[in-house]
RNA sequence: GUGGGAUUAGCUCAGCUGGUUAGAGCAUCGGAUUGUGAUUCCGAGGGUCGUGGGUUCGAGUCCCAUAUUCCACCCCA
């Protein structure tokens, strides 16, 4: 009989335990950040309603959507009624209809979960991640005011995440479709489209943009082209430079200047709020792909590392859940994708394989002091120190080296030299030392211990 | 959905224009006097060369098909 071979589908991740310790630690920094700023969990079924995921989108998201059925359901033919959420925001819209009346608005909610995509296979791209997002979600209108409160929690997250120098890129999509209108491009479809392709400025650069603007299907004139080709190369240098950017833009239509006042509250609140103006800049180039955003949008990259792209983006839109309810909700959120972000994190360097979250080991020197040992360990875990009992006997080499193989740092011997003389033998295999402590002591010494190796990094870099 | 690479041991790969029993590094397992790992030394196991067909005296190597996988575009976190 042949065996199964043993695999995953291509686009998720599976992580060992030490790499999965290092994951739970960032998501940990995550949530208390999202906490620490104010804003509530919830969460929601992967599963939703087909008629409730599929409103907003047409062809290029159904395209990535995995349908969910009963075998039964199968069998008999029927068409799935049931699909795994591809993102964290229209389940959103969903259940704040849903419980519009049980919630205070406006509401400030996160939620960490996965999603799904049926994506083709590649770098970086995942059909299985995590998408942690924050949103505000006002009733009948929410001030842009919080549109800064966002770019906050974000700094916050990233400052204390230790991935380097980042930037948080600002835009407002009324200032993009102000200025194309002054320029004559008046139709709401084809300013969506520049904007898709004013996006990719960063990454196609900036000569094969122009090269799309000014040939088909856009055609626009030269000078027109050269203008926005202009306009979008603008990025600030500081705070004052921001403002003095905003300022240079003019007006000349009602769209331009709301998306101008926004932008100008926007980074006057970001600075109040304690961001340092190194981490924020205006970039008139930032778009976002997708349809719903309507005024601010943000992305983050890392400053030592472009090439890895956008960490954590987001954006205002309004009116969320005009497919679920008559009442208008808008809002503002972003999202990090755990998954890519921890993936290309490690890819560059930045995070390492993480300490085990077992803390101290007991040997076994001989099986007759199993019960001695177990004794020893329940003082332990009483202590508060996770702590692990090797119940089968072993040569003590093997112990050692399955203690360093699966990263736990003490290793406790009792046996006979240590029982006669009333002390425990604690051998530190990081620093490769060993020393004996009296056994009432033993907790005390080792939360010290402990205590000491907490204050350093918590991640190991490689 | 469109286009391009790759597939040889658990992993990363070598294998020149077709030529005997297909190799290396890492990993795994065992040993180097019975309470000391990761370093060193010695040894061992492990592959129907993705699958199916064809050309040939002979195919890991050439041709066709198929599967899988990766990359670029699209879109996104």
């Amino acid at each position: 009989m042949s065996l199964a071979k043993a695999r995953t589908m291509p686009g998720v991740m599976e992580l060992l335990p030490l790499d999965q310790i290092a994951f739970q630690t960032m998501m940990e920094t995550i949530r208390r950040n999202f906490e620490r700023f104010g804003f509530l969990p919830i969460e929601t079924p992967a599963i939703e309603f087909t008629d409730v995921l599929l409103t907003k989108s047409g062809g290029e998201t159904e395209r990535q959507v995995y349908f969910v059925q009963s075998t039964g359901s199968l069998q008999k033919g029927d068409d799935p009624t049931l699909a795994l959420r591809f993102d964290l925001t229209v389940p959103l819209a969903r259940y704040v209809a849903e419980h519009e009346h049980d919630l205070s608005f406006p509401f400030r909610r996160y939620q960490m979960q996965r999603v799904y995509r049926g994506e083709s296979a590649q770098r970086g791209r995942f059909r299985e991640f995590y998408q942690c997002d924050i949103d505000v979600i006002g009733k009948d209108q929410l001030s842009v005011r919080y549109d800064a409160e966002l770019p906050a929690v974000i700094h916050s997250i990233f400052r204390e995440l230790n991935v380097g120098a980042f930037t948080l890129q600002l835009n407002n999509r009324k200032i993009l479709r102000g200025f194309f209108e002054r320029l004559g491009v008046t139709d709401g479809e084809q300013q969506m489209q520049v904007l898709r392709e004013v996006d990719k400025i960063d990454k196609r650069g900036a000569a094969a943009v122009r090269q799309t603007l000014t040939a088909e299907p856009f055609s626009l004139p030269a000078e027109q082209a050269d203008a926005i080709m202009a306009f979008v190369a603008q990025r600030s240098s500081s705070h004052d430079s921001a403002l003095a950017m905003l300022e240079a833009l003019g007006g000349g239509n009602t769209t331009l200047e709301a998306g101008i006042a926004e932008m100008r509250e926007v980074l006057t609140l970001l600075k109040a709020l304690g961001v340092p103006e190194a981490f924020y800049l205006l970039n008139f180039s930032i778009a976002r792909g997708l349809d719903y955003y309507t005024g601010t949008v943000f992305e983050t990259i890392l400053t030592a590392h472009p090439e890895i792209g956008s960490v954590c983006s987001g954006g205002r839109y309004e009116n969320l859940a005009s497919h679920y309810t008559k009442s208008r909700l808008p809002g503002v959120g972003v999202s990090i994708g755990a998954t890519r972000l921890f993936y290309q994190l490690r890819e560059a360097g930045l995070i390492g394989t993480a300490r085990s979250s077992v803390q101290a080991m007991v040997a076994m020197l001989d099986d007759a002091d199993l019960p001695l040992y177990l004794e020893l360990a329940g003082q332990l875990r009483a202590a508060g120190i996770n702590t692990e009992v090797q119940l089968e006997p072993k040569k003590l080499g093997k112990q050692f080296q399955y203690a360093d193989r699966a990263g736990i740092r003490f290793v406790l011997m009792l046996g006979t030299d240590e029982k006669a003389k009333g002390v425990v033998a604690i051998k530190d295999m990081w620093r490769q030392e060993q020393f004996e402590v009296e056994r009432a002591e033993l907790t005390r010494t080792l939360r010290v211990e402990i205590e000491q190796s907490e204050a350093m990094p918590k991640v190991k870099t490689p």
